[in-house]
DNA sequence: TATAACATTCCAGTAGACTGAAAGGTATAG
DNA sequence: CTATACCTTTCAGTCTACTGGAATGTTATA
């Protein structure tokens, strides 16, 4: 099938498919006589793959570790676990970040008036010379 | 004060401060008789205003609006505070889907062995035809 | 047969926030 | 006097994950 198929399939562009490919994320496709490319069911079971763990935030780079075990079958799942682990801690970390940030705007804002006057705690926490 | 002393006092490297410059967001410092920055405090006062709200996640475009409402003696508190206010639902939102992603993924980790059988519920979760 | 809707390659650009490096001028310590 | 530790500018590169566009070839439909 061709690409815009594939895309169709997937949700992912024919511009990122091509994409993927050209970082060899992807296998290259065969090719039809014309020289287009010639996806197999196969090739669109490896981009559903690539999109389900790009949804859950890994990087391409993660994507590609992950694929490789995926068609390892002698792989071990004690490697696919800790790339897993050390993602959450990750998103975790991250989590812990941004709520962080959220409390203390949160504070702030409800602190600021809100209305015509200059006064504004807000602009003065950022500017506090502690 | 020479730029290295400001870099210092702020935690902002050189290189960093420049960049500010060069993009408007910090004002062009005053220059000493040989050409360097020569920083006033209140040049310090605001890379320390852009270090805050730096650390609170603003874009450096939200920074720069932040820094003009701060001199600006003038506004009304109700632009800052939307501002904020803004921010905070995006921060809210990027958590919510960062937890999503983390429950979805420690539920996969708790289902894998994690040993060295190749079985893995996580693979087979992001190789799943749904 | 014309034209639209595909496909190809390749190069370059985007976003955001810096960072590196080259090539030079200046100041300070020994 | 010289080493080194600053400072200057300018241009280019980094990172991640694409996206745009030009130039060109192919296929399907009216």
């Amino acid at each position: 099938m061709n690409i815009s198929k594939v895309s169709k399939l997937t949700g992912v562009t024919a511009k990122t498919i091509r994409y993927y490919e050209s970082i060899n994320l992807m296998p290259e496709p065969a090719r039809a006589p014309n020289g287009y490319r010639d996806y197999s069911d196969k090739d669109v079971d490896i981009l559903k793959f690539i999109q389900s763990a790009r949804k859950m935030g890994f990087p391409l780079k993660d994507v590609g570790n992950l694929l490789e075990l995926w068609q390892d079958k002698n792989r071990a799942s004690r490697d696919v676990r800790d790339l897993a682990k050390r993602h959450i801690e990750e998103v975790e970390a991250r989590i812990q970040e941004l709520q962080g940030i959220r409390d203390t705007l949160k504070n702030l804002v409800d602190c600021c008036h809100g209305d015509d006057r200059p006064d504004c705690p807000i602009l003065n926490n950022f500017a506090k010379d502690t």
